[in-house]
Order: structure tokens, then C-alpha cells, then sequence
DNA sequence: CGCCACCTTCCGTTGAACGGGAAGTCCAGC
DNA sequence: GCTGGACTTCCCGTTCAACGGAAGGTGGCG
């Protein structure tokens, strides 16, 4: 727009904006989020303004801003992950109620695994798996499960933008650790993300055989039995991608 | 904007272009998503070109769209539905094994019930409301549990601005529904939304008696025993409150 | 009271956004 | 294979919405 010295669209700005909310949903001072945002004090009191017009923000006396109602609706009404939660729900929490484990849903975004939901088994250890939150492939089970039944193209661009930062040996690591998923058909990680944990996920498939999901669970590695857990996953996952074709 | 015959900013063109999305997550072809959101086709292009670069909207080939992962992980990350839902998933789970009814979790927006969280019951009868959906106060348990629970000015206004499309007898047949409500702590519909069910909803309160959020169950009507359901409900209520308290 | 930090409002400038038009492309169906 | 419909991508003159510095409130604290 007119002026703009940074050289970025209203579009940006706003992306900006919204992008600027930490994960936990505090509210933020104006002037905070002008900094978090980098965008100058008066931009984003018009902004926020302009915004909180429509409701997708709230403004509350004193200057705090948070996330507004109406924009979570408007993305909880339509939404390409509500189709696969509302596919999944029924299941997981069959799992959750069946194995009493932390239960989570995945699907790959970039080279991160984005967890679309979550169920946690009250008093289990942490699950670090948040709602809406990310972790990268090579960490999480979820991960692995889903880069592993992804096309061969795709992975090869993983593993060589992969070998970039991390090194050619951590690469091989991770081929192999792709190549056991695909074959087991599950993906199984001890200890990464804590240390007394054990993440286990299986793909939910398509009719290509491509992973568009992974369901996993957490559970303590004292507890674990892969015998049990990985059939039951195994057949919610074939439950959920069932429910999927029909929709 | 410049140019802008509609007179309206950038800012409301992306409300209308995300507003667009009708509640089932299907794609949208671009000429429809203009035509539907009221916007040049151009615009919308450009418009929808710009979102997608932030991966708030997504385009498959063929020019169709669709709302985008980053806007649901975004919006997912911080909103103030979701210390609500955080706090509510664990005691809504226990009352749906325990009741084995759908359970759902409004907020007040405007003179509607916003449902931010539901389980159904799988077998079970229809649950009309849905996630991020809507329904008037005066039909829904969820509603008139919230509204018999806000402030005195507040209760006046919506009762004087029901009374003018509905007219005075309904108004006051929703004032006595209210004010039963409000005695009994919880709220009971039948056969309003569904002929062959019954809503109950119990309040969420803060510590100023002020309902934050309501709890509810949708169940058959021969199925309904209130003195097992209340009760329960109110427990999880109480629980919810105590977990919004601490956060 | 005076300081400070922050929110809010004002206002002249300006260039980014707008959208109509038209040509190019791709696909489906007759 | 041709036609129609829809998406895509240019171009370009117009214009006013957005910009942001500066000045003006506001509230809290020592």
C-alpha cells in the first residue's frame, strides 16, 4: 500500500499480525505486538482496529489485543483438517479409551509434522505434542510415519535438504529410520523427545498408498507393548481412512 | 483501497473472501468464490494469489481453493476458544463414557450460542450442533443456560430486541424460560431442535456468577433421566471452572 | 506533582492497490 | 476437432486507502 516502507502488502501485515500471538492465548499490550509483528505502533493500532471490527480480533480496555471468537469460527466452519478430525475423532478416541494413551493426529506440513489433535490420557506423562503445534519429521514418530509412504520423489528432497544442515551421516540415519517405517508399516521412536517415552504412529493411507495422516500414541516406556498397540492403531487408521473415502 | 467501488478496505475484502467458505470444507472454484464473497474476479484472483503465498488459502490446480493449513494452525494456536476447550476435553470425555449421550461446549456470541467443542455418541441420535456452529438462544439448552447467567442489562437487552421480530407474548415465554433457567441452574429443551430429543445444558460459572461457557448434552427422550444427568453436569461444570480458574 | 510508558488521534503525502480490458491457456463435452 | 467456459496473466491509468511521524490524552508510580 501507499507509504509502505517495509515493502510488504496489507496481506503481509496482517499475516504478520496474526502470525504475532505466541502459542499460549494471552492476551498482548498494542505495543507489544507491534514489536513481536514488527510493524510500526500506529500501523497496528489501525490494523488491530480494522480487525476487531470483524471480530477476528478482540481488543480489551487497556490496550490488550487477542485472537477473536469470530476468526476461530470462521476456520473451525471450513477447514481441510476438520474433514480428517471429524474422520478421526470416533477412533481416537476408541484408542484413547482401549490402550489409555496420550493419542495423537498428524499430517505433513512442509517438512514438519502438524499435529491436528490431540487426546491426553489424564495423570500420563507429557505429551509434547500440542494441538496445532509442529515437530520435525525426523523427531517425532508422527513424523516418520508420514515422510516414509510419501512419494519416493518427495523424500529424496527431504533427505537431501536434510543432509544440508544436519550432515550426509545423520541423513543415512534417517533413510534407514524411513526405510524400517515403511517396511514394519509403523514408525516407532524411544526416548527422543523425553527420555522415559516412547512414540509410536502408523500412516493413515490413501488409495495410492500415500500417508495423508498419521495417528500415534505416547505412552511410557515401561508400559509399552508393541504387540498390542500397533494393531489397534493400525486398524483405526484403516477405520479413519475408510471414513475418509466416503466424505 | 484505491479504486475500491464497493468502499471497503482490504481488510473487509479478506473477512468476505474467508467468509465465503461454506461450512462443509469442499473447494471452491475461484469464479465461485467471487461471486460468492462480492468481489471482481480479478480482485479475488489477486487476492487469493496473496493468501495462498501465506498458506492461508490453498489453490489446486483446475483454479480451485481452499482454506489452508498455516490459517488453522494459526488461528489453532492461540484463540480464546481453546484455554476453554483445553480445560473442558477431559471432564467432556468422562461424561460422554459415563452418560454415553453427545456432549457439547458453547460460548455466548452475540444474541447466538457458539459451540466451540462436541462429542457424539456414535449410534446416536443427531446432534445438530455442530463444531464452530450457531443456534439462536431461545432454541438451544446451550443458550438459555448462558444467557439465564449474564448480567441483568444484558438479559434486558436481548429480551427487548427478541421482542421485536418475535413479539412480546414470545419474549415473554423466553423470560420465563430464562427465569427457570436460572432457579433450577440448568436448562432443558424438548424436542425443539430434534422432536425425539431433549437438551440439557448447565452453566459454566466464573467467579462472579457470570457464565463463561455451558455444558450440555443432547439425548433421546425416552432415554433421559435428569436426576443422573444434572448432576453430573454440574460436577463437570464446577470441574471446568476450576480448571479455567488456575490457567 | 512530574515523569514515564503507553494508547489514541490527527493529518498531509503518496504509491500500492484496484479493476476493466484483452489475449493466452487449459480442459471437457458435444 | 471444434467450441465454450473458466482460469491465468499481462497491461495500465486512476485514485483514495493506507501510511507513519508527531502531537495529544491517559494512567500509574515514586
Amino acid at each position: 500500500m501507499a507509504n509502505s516502507s517495509s515493502g510488504d502488502s496489507v496481506v503481509d501485515r496482517i499475516v504478520r499480525l496474526i502470525s504475532a500471538f505466541p502459542q499460549d492465548a494471552t492476551d498482548l499490550r498494542l505495543s507489544e505486538l507491534a514489536e513481536r509483528s514488527g510493524l510500526p505502533l500506529t500501523t497496528t493500532h489501525r490494523l488491530v482496529g480494522q480487525l476487531a471490527r470483524h471480530g477476528l480480533l478482540e481488543t480489551a480496555p487497556g490496550g490488550l489485543v487477542r485472537p477473536g471468537l469470530r476468526l476461530w469460527e470462521l476456520v473451525n466452519r471450513a477447514s481441510p483438517a476438520l474433514a480428517l478430525r471429524q474422520a478421526a475423532m470416533p477412533f481416537m478416541e476408541d484408542i484413547q479409551q482401549v490402550l489409555n494413551q496420550n493419542v495423537n493426529l498428524a499430517v505433513l506440513d512442509g517438512w514438519e509434522a502438524l499435529f491436528v489433535e490431540r487426546l491426553s490420557r489424564r495423570g500420563s506423562v507429557a505429551n509434547r505434542a500440542q494441538v496445532a503445534g509442529r515437530m520435525a519429521i525426523h523427531i517425532s514418530s508422527a513424523g516418520l510415519a508420514l515422510m516414509a509412504h510419501q512419494d519416493k520423489a518427495l523424500q529424496q528432497e527431504y533427505l537431501r535438504q536434510f543432509a544440508d544442515p544436519y550432515g550426509k551421516l545423520a541423513a543415512d540415519d534417517v533413510r534407514t529410520l524411513l526405510a524400517d517405517t515403511s517396511r514394519q508399516g509403523f514408525a516407532q521412536l524411544k526416548g527422543v523427545v523425553d527420555p522415559d517415552t516412547c512414540g509410536i504412529a502408523v500412516p493413515v493411507l490413501n488409495r495410492r498408498h500415500r500417508a495423508v495422516a498419521s495417528l500415534g500414541v505416547v505412552v511410557p516406556l515401561r508400559e509399552m507393548r508393541l504387540q498390542a498397540l500397533v494393531p489397534a492403531l493400525q486398524t483405526a487408521a484403516r477405520g479413519i481412512a475408510r471414513g475418509l473415502a466416503e466424505s
